[in-house]
DNA sequence: CGGGTTTGACCGGCGC
DNA sequence: GCGCCGGTCAAACCCG
């Protein structure tokens, strides 16, 4: 980038060097300019050199020293004004037109340049993507692996099942439907349809294909017929299915997927970050240890979502809001609520892959260790009797990012700023996307290459979360009160932060939670 | 009037 | 058993 800027400088260096030799006639202007990009293309650095040679030169004598210059455009221009007197001699008239072709041949060179960054930065994209799903099926294949001899066979299944999803979800500029927080898809099993939700075809599936799983694994089974009756399991008003939650709760070693959590930190002023999805408030308290109240949150969506979130500030520092995410949506999901339902899927999964064996409030295990800035500790906090994933969105463009000390969750700090090419991608960058102010922040080229090598080397499903969570930031207007604009602007990865006391339903939510 | 938020009450888990 | 605490409920209230 920083290089590009210098070229840009430079071209901008080449355009004043033409406008010093002015009075060329417009074709030959374009051939010289076409060499100029080439030029520019192929020896950068060799040009600079010159450019830099060219503007001391310039102080001395501005007629240009055309000698010094790259000897294609001297060269040319030379050729082109070989008889000085004409261009010396150009009238008054003249010269708007001389320096009007200038500029035009100075836009072209913008232009072209421009395609070329873009054409690099795609390439870099798909190098990226291929690479990422390549890490992905290694790490796959070593979770399995690791996994084998403790878990449960169809864990493993599940978190490979989820993480492909995941995965799939930002390979795909798809919307995704399913947010498989706590439970990821397991198979594809597609026989047995929910009920509860018919507007659903496909991919609601997933949900019952978990409970499947659920009944499948060793130990109770627990009754669950549709996502409505999940519902009630997990979070329904029935005081019945909360002790067959407790049930699930004693063998969760043995369905852990059930109870993960996860932690989105991020800066913000705004009381909530709307992640694209209808949230109706049911509750608010005041957490122990915290001066900022804990507000709780359905999702309305759908009936019998059972997805739920806490919103709340940071004790430490009331900039950075704390939300968490429960339960897995049983409904299609609005492109605009994709990317923090990718996030915490595949932090979820990721979570749930390496720290299904600490129960006891241990951290549960160091599942990239070889991440110095991702210390996946799961730990089972008193206040969080569930494996807690934090995904840290709270770097600044000017933090270090991983120099961050491991805090006590599983936490995956995102340094967000540095990845401004992701937002280019295609995947994300959807064509309404709107200025955001994050799109200036990512100015720290040579952190963006370490922290995109660290974050392909570590996880594909992090750089999945952190992908979506830059689309989250990204996408971030100061001011967002109409969920209509959030949905429909086509932000797939692009949550808003929401403003004070605008609920993000605006939308007409008849399908309001008994 | 429908849908949301607010807020006090209630419930269950957990530690002492 | 009791109290604390997190989470939830539901009536009251607010708003467009």
């Amino acid at each position: 980038m920083e290089k590009q800027h210098r070229r840009e400088l430079t071209f901008l260096h080449s355009g004043d060097f033409l406008r010093e030799n002015s009075g060329v006639p417009d074709r030959t202007l374009d051939d010289s300019s076409d060499h100029d990009i080439k030029e520019m293309d192929f020896f950068s650095t060799q040009y600079q050199s010159n450019d830099h040679q060219q503007s001391e030169t310039n102080d001395n004598n501005n007629n240009g020293s055309s000698s010094l210059v790259g000897s294609c455009v001297n060269i040319g221009l030379n050729l082109l004004s070989s008889s000085p007197g004409v261009s010396r001699a150009t009238t008054n008239e003249e010269k708007p037109n001389a320096e009007e072709n200038t500029l035009k041949i100075e836009l072209e060179k913008l232009n072209e340049e421009n395609r070329r960054l873009r054409s690099m930065l795609d390439q870099i994209t798909r190098n990226y993507n291929e690479l990422q799903g390549q890490l992905f099926m290694a790490l796959q294949k070593q979770a399995n692996r690791n996994q084998g001899d403790q878990a449960d066979q169809n864990l493993v299944f599940k978190h490979k099942d989820a993480t492909i999803m995941s995965v799939q979800q930002f390979m795909d500029s798809r919307p995704s439907a399913v947010l498989d927080v706590n439970e990821p898809s397991g198979s594809n099993d597609k026989t047995r349809e929910l009920s509860a939700s018919p507007e659903n075809t496909t991919e609601v599936v997933s949900k019952e294909r978990d409970h499947r799983m659920i009944q499948s694994s060793p130990g109770k089974n627990v009754s669950i017929d549709d996502g409505s009756d999940q519902t009630s399991q997990s979070w329904g008003s029935f005081k019945s299915p909360k002790l067959d939650q407790s049930k699930n709760e004693d063998q969760a070693s043995e369905v852990p997927f059930r109870k993960a959590r996860v932690s989105v930190r991020a800066r913000s002023e705004a009381p909530l970050i709307s992640d694209g999805c209808q949230w109706r408030k049911y509750g608010q308290k005041m957490a122990k240890g915290n001066p900022c109240p804990r507000a709780y949150y359905r999702c309305t969506m759908a009936v019998g979502c059972p997805v739920r979130k806490q919103v709340q500030r940071c004790a430490d520092d009331k900039s950075i809001l704390i939300t968490t995410y429960e339960g897995n949506h049983n409904h299609p999901l609005p492109p605009a609520a994709t990317a923090m339902a990718s996030t915490t899927s595949a932090a979820a999964a990721m979570l749930l892959s390496g720290s299904t064996k600490s129960k006891d409030g241990q951290p549960a295990s160091s599942y990239f260790p070889s991440l110095p800035y991702a210390s996946s500790m799961a730990t089972l906090s008193a206040s969080a009797p569930f494996p807690t994933i934090t995904l840290d969105l709270t770097q600044g463009p000017n933090a270090v990012p991983f120099l961050r000390p491991p805090p006590s969750t599983a936490s995956f700090p995102l340094p967000l700023h540095g990845y401004p090419h992701l937002l280019g991608n295609p995947m994300f960058a959807p064509p309404k996307l709107p200025p955001s102010p994050a799109m200036q922040l990512g100015q720290r080229p040579a952190t963006m290459v370490e922290t995109v090598t660290a974050a392909i080397a570590s996880d594909p499903n992090f750089t999945a979360a952190l992908v979506a969570a830059i689309s989250t930031i990204m996408g971030a207007p100061p001011r967002n009160n109409d969920e209509n604009n959030n949905s429909s602007n086509g932000v797939a990865a692009a949550p808003a932060i929401t403003a004070p006391g605008s609920p993000q339903v605006q939308q007409s939510c008849s399908n309001k939670p008994g």
